[in-house]
DNA sequence: ATGGCCGGTGGAACCGGA
């Protein structure tokens, strides 16, 4: 089962873009990010004629994550569990039922810039960075869940973490950045220390590797890119992964994300 | 060396992204 995650960067500027990904590379599975659309305007019926069953958890104007499966999705959770003040639609998870049932979650990781800190470093209340770094923490107790389950399960998405120096092509530009500032990387360590398997570092090793490249500055042509898209797979999921790659020729096509989707192949 | 984009909203400039 090929599955791919890809922040689509609004479904409605994408839908060209997306159909032609969907018919050429043909994933079983999509994780969608930034759909920028309430679910009622989602354009669903142009997904499920290319055969998909599609599940949104859409919101206006900002956000928003959705799955496309040529598979039957189960069991389909909206939102991230842990604050019910919180109304940004990040989180998204079913089961999807092949050979194997696989518990999916797809996820849009809050930003967290600018980064604003008390005296004493920690998060200031009420910040962008707060925010994140609460999500994170939520992320921990649902990722801790899905470890205790003991099942083939995996968290994909963008995670908005550039995990290590090689992820990102001039990482001294990063360092007090919300995406890469040691908090940050601690708090996505944290969550992998659970037990779970990072599918593109499982397979491939060095730097050049990236999921992100910014519309402005030529940032594509000189391949200055960040890896901030990720597959977190739990032990049983990550016996299944034959493969984890980036798509990566995606960003030199026409009118494209400013991210490109990213792969695995599950023996599922 | 510097600045350089894009999408959505709403109907012009602004917000948000990373």
């Amino acid at each position: 089962m090929k599955i791919a995650t890809f922040n689509i960067n609004g479904v409605k500027a994408r839908i060209e873009t997306l159909t032609q990904w969907l018919k050429d590379s043909a994933p079983d599975v999509a994780l969608l990010q930034e759909i920028k659309s309430v679910d009622e305007n989602f354009p669903r019926t142009v997904f499920e004629d290319l055969g998909y069953n599609v599940e949104t958890h859409g919101q206006k104007g900002f956000n928003g994550v959705a799955i496309l499966s040529k598979y039957p999705l189960e069991d389909v959770q909206r939102g991230l569990p842990g604050d019910e003040n919180d109304i940004q639609a990040r989180w998204i998870e079913a089961t999807v039922v092949g050979e194997k049932a696989i518990r999916m979650c797809g996820l849009y990781l809050p930003n967290g810039n600018p980064v604003e800190l008390n005296s004493d470093g920690s998060p200031l209340d009420g910040g962008k960075y707060a925010y994140k770094m609460d999500w994170m923490a939520r992320l921990y107790a649902r990722a801790a869940e899905l470890i205790a389950a003991e099942e083939p399960a995996f968290m994909a998405g963008d995670y908005n973490i550039i995990p290590q120096w090689e992820d990102a092509k001039n990482p001294g530009d990063w360092t007090e950045d919300a995406l890469y500032r040691l908090p940050s990387r601690e708090a996505f360590r944290r969550i992998l220390n659970l037990g779970f398997t990072e599918g593109f570092r499982a397979r491939h090793t060095g730097e050049g590797h990236y999921s992100f490249w910014d519309y402005q500055a030529g940032a594509w042509q000189r391949n200055d890119g960040i890896r901030i898209d990720h597959f977190l797979l739990t032990p049983q999921c990550a016996d299944l992964m034959q493969n984890c790659w980036i798509e990566s020729d995606i960003r030199g096509r026409e009118k494209p994300s400013d991210h490109v989707p990213v792969w695995v192949d599950l023996a599922a």
